[in-house]
DNA sequence: AATGAATGAGTATTCATTCAT
DNA sequence: GATGAATGAATACTCATTCAT
């Protein structure tokens, strides 16, 4: 039985397939280029086909429609911010320190890719509706993830036993995503990663116990 | 001489003399039910003519273009904002104090408001990059007075002297915006207002002295 | 009260008073030319808004899509015929000769307008399953009114009391159209009203008591 | 030297050779029911592979094209109806008997093979011009077998002598045609041979001399 | 001032056909 | 012979804006 049958029962096959071949990594690739230097609404089909240097007609042999690949675009990317905080979650620190790590490595994987930054804090957001929502559907994974470390610091008595969780998710994501969205719009003229340890203290101080 | 006359030597006669006309109101009005109820995307000019009951060809009597009705539905609604914050301003009580009124009257204009809310929290951050430049262009006046509020608390020895004022001040507007954007996303099911206190209390932990 | 008022409560309205604007048969007109010279697959609603002397987007102000301009094409043209008949089902002359004068305004009409012929004897028919049920919608009634010369007939003894109807008009239309077609297909190269009164005779042999 | 080898020289080797081969007929076969179950306009090449069982490229080892596909379903299928009349031809009865065995032919083919009834009646007659005019020409081979019955009827004086033969022929191949259309819209819902004596005596008192 | 009919630029998607393997 | 991934041309429709009345 050969990796592909493996993979056909378990996860459905066809999709998995299709993201596991180069071209399809390449668009996604090729679309975040393109969104980024050309905006939302002047990102064309055949801008990204152009980019990824396939055809047109080959975008869709790899994704239903133009709405797929934006949220593929999300959905590929939030991965990575996921697995690192997944990986953060599992380490033996305290919840105060995890919180840390996970702003350092937020606001790096950003940092080091500016194409993907200017995507997902400025142009993805002038998505419709339906895109709008099913890119929450992705995020709220990486929402449930954070929750983790706040409920762990307020079990062990870092954080406030007595706080809102869902407020003080807000606070967090909140204060992230302001803070990354202004060093966007300001042409990341100053270093992203070097707030992080002062966002840190100002979350911190919002949340201690 | 008033706050108005002030602008009419630097904006430009026209438009101000147009904005005082009954149908101006109207049209922008009209402009917030449609994107409210249709979504950005579905807020034609024709809609918005219809809703605010004059023709299509009206509208730019009274508007440079589409963009303009846009912009300056932000900027005649966000004027509310400034008023109020201005007001607060004035009142002789603690940063802390201010604070509390600041999110209370914030939460308070919008929980009055459901369609401006849904527009300035969900839909017109779908609008483009050049629209949205000029939106932030209009947040600013907002956040230069809430600034006054976080330097007077740091003056005074109420915030912490070391905070970084920009970050303090995304920390400050990215969890109301998050909390305000939550509250509608989830189609306003408990009341926006009585949160104020707590993202208050949070607020202040994080940038106590 | 005006016309327009009138029509409004009687027939809908806004369809009716569409079709009095003159360009509504500009169009109308432009798309049988269209057709008629490019084939069925190569009239795009651009080169029929040329052809009218309009911008593609009025076509979008008197017709829903460009399906609804083929089935109007149809219903309009198709009118015609269906006066024609309903004024012979007037005359004070036998069935066999009411036959004769319907065989004869029908091969009239298509011969009069060699476009018209190409469109409705070729080029519609390549259309989709769905419009060409609508056509059909459109065909029965001047069926219908063909049934009522036949059941005269029978009633009257002219024609063969034992007739099947359904077939009768099957091949009474059955004969025209292939007749037609042929003349169509043959370039017109013989007069098709000539063919007239052979057609009638045939007909009425197979069909007399 | 049979009737293929004859052909063989005039119509070139390759074709020949390919349709004696098994994939040929799968694929023509393919195409029948992929357009009677889909519609011609929704009975693309990779449908008609897939059904066939054969990969999209393998379909263009044993057609030029997609046109030529639909036009060797006509021919194939054509040839059927070509022999059985053929053997009509050859035996030893009155004219209108041959009418009618034609007629009853004709309608029992049809009548066996719902899909191809559907095919040539309904769905080969979207297909544009080119392809028509070449269907007609097969169809050509069929009424010229059709109009020797006439001829002989005529000859014999069982036909009416002053006939035109071009108008009978279409009366006949007309009301056939028309009725057999008729029947497939209305899904087969009656037995289409038990309409063929029906027919034939209608027909036959129309050409009766 | 007010109208609303007319304009026309701009774009996602399908599918017959090819050709390297 | 057989495959199927890749190609790329071609087209209906929307809607912001204008301008004659």
């Amino acid at each position: 039985m050969n990796r592909h049958s493996y993979f056909h029962i378990f996860l459905g096959g066809d999709e998995l397939v299709k993201k596991d071949k180069p071209k399809y990594k390449q668009i996604v690739d090729a679309a975040v280029i393109v969104i980024a230097e050309n905006g939302y609404h002047q990102a064309q089909v055949s801008k990204i086909a152009k980019q990824a240097g396939v055809a047109d007609g080959t975008i869709y042999l790899y994704f239903k429609n133009k709405e797929d690949i934006l949220i593929s675009v999300f959905q590929e990317k939030m991965g990575m911010f996921v697995e690192k905080l997944e990986h953060i979650l599992t380490q033996e620190v305290s919840a105060s320190e995890k919180l840390r790590l996970m702003i350092e490595s937020h606001f790096g994987l950003l940092s080091g890719d500016l194409h993907l930054a200017i995507v997902t804090q400025l142009e993805l957001r002038q998505s419709n509706h339906e895109i709008r929502m099913k890119i929450n559907g992705v995020l709220r994974e990486y929402l449930l993830q954070m929750d983790k470390i706040l409920v762990k610091g307020m079990e062990d008595g870092e954080f406030d036993k007595d706080m809102d969780i869902r407020l003080a998710r807000q606070m967090v994501f909140g204060t992230m995503d302001e803070t990354i969205t202004t060093w966007v719009m300001n042409d990341h003229k100053y270093d992203l990663v070097d707030l992080a340890p002062k966002v840190h203290r100002l979350l911190m101080k919002g949340m201690r116990a």
